[in-house]
DNA sequence: CGGGATATTGATTGATTTCAATGTGAGTGG
DNA sequence: CCACTCACATTGAAATCAATCAATATCCCG
């Protein structure tokens, strides 16, 4: 569950998204993480909560990226979200978790209990509200990967990714990945060998460039602005 | 917008989803509906509200059924949702609505001034819980269905369709389905013809029957849910 | 009974998957 | 310092599932 242990001597980050240009969290809910949260490190790889597990904890990324997915019961996986430092991620209405969440690299997460939350809310307006912005505005992202992956080709789910990337990291032109191809896969709902040849696709339309697999140079947002219908 | 002219003299209903079993919403919200709720009809296809209009209104669903839907730009649609009677909808955080919401079938809905819900919701506690609980469970349906759309073929995607309105109307066995095969096949991220196919095929494999087109019989629900991963 | 919308079925095409091989790069140990 | 290795990524060829193009069937409803 909350495996530190990995977490030990893996100090190195080699794929940084520092801070979201736009916090979906509103600041009393964070000051909640900053005053009552306690910290945790997580190896690559390495798992925050798996899904069925009572969701006792809320998180919120400090360092890192973290993936939450799902496995079908044949072994394909299906990827919700990739969530970066700033990003609240596992509060749910429910009593389980419905997803697992893993660190997609290295990473820093605070976390608290949920019922801090939950009780802080009845008794503060404020936090009763921004657990509903939270969840309104996960919901918008849920929405927006709806619209995704019903109609759209493997060129326009690359460009799609490719942009929400960008919007959300510092560097709007080069994207770092800290993901493998094939959690992109799981995430746009195609295969590692489709995102592969959709990415050199890109490249040799000089719509990107490569510097190396998991730097992406954005060269024409238009076009890829125009993909994304 | 609100086009009440439409629904005047269309009082007919075809098809029927009378209240979901398990009814998302809480009281204390469902109360505020009933209390200071205002009614109003739709006719089939009527719309109640179009995408980037200002969502100055929530609404239930009261009879008929409603669909939630987008547009790309070049006419792909995506239907995100339906609504069933007892559902509500149109309850965003933001200042707009992101989809449009038109009916399926004629349909009746209540609807409430959002200040009112957000004004009721500061000063009690129950009814901001409520707000919270009702975008978890609209976050979680999202989740089913993008769960739906990444990786599954298109006879999983009619099961899990079937399986979903069998377990949200009442009669558990026989579901009749007021939308029309596009309203699935843009629910489903499938084209009409391949809808249509699939149905026939689990005919065929006598895991359904259809005494009309509209009307399915699950008869071997097992082998549906086992489609359902 | 006709007429228009809705649904089914058929033939073919095409995008993505699958199966398979090769390439690349970072870390390791000789 | 270089070869080795392992994980990750790319590329190629063939197969497959769903989309597309096209025709026919069915069902409401006037």
């Amino acid at each position: 569950m909350l495996n530190q242990d990995r977490a030990i001597g893996a100090d190195r980050q080699f794929f940084d998204f520092p801070g979201a240009a736009q916090s979906p969290v509103r600041h009393a809910l964070t000051d909640a993480f900053t005053l009552i949260g306690a910290s945790l490190n997580i190896a690559r790889n390495g798992e925050i909560y798996g899904e069925g597990e009572a969701a006792d904890y809320a998180y919120k990324v400090v360092r890192g990226v973290v993936r939450t997915s799902k496995l079908l019961n044949d072994g394909r996986r299906q990827v919700s979200a990739f969530l970066l430092p700033g990003d609240v991620f596992g509060l749910e209405a429910a009593e389980e978790h419905r997803f697992t969440a893993e660190a997609v690299s290295d990473a820093s997460v605070v976390f608290v209990k949920r019922s801090a939350l939950v009780a802080l809310a009845t008794r503060d307006g404020e936090v009763a509200n921004d657990l509903w912005i939270m969840a309104a505005t996960e919901l918008q992202r849920a929405h927006e990967h709806i619209m995704l992956l019903g109609r759209k080709s493997a060129r326009e789910r690359i460009a799609a990714f490719l942009l929400e990337m960008a919007d959300r990291s510092e560097h709007s032109d080069t994207v770092d990945l800290p993901m493998s191809r094939q959690d992109i896969a799981d995430y746009l709902g195609l295969t590692i060998e489709t995102v592969s040849r959709t990415i050199t696709l890109l490249e040799n339309a000089a719509t990107i460039k490569l510097p190396s697999a998991r730097r992406i140079q954005l060269c024409n947002r238009v076009e890829l602005s125009r993909l994304n219908a």
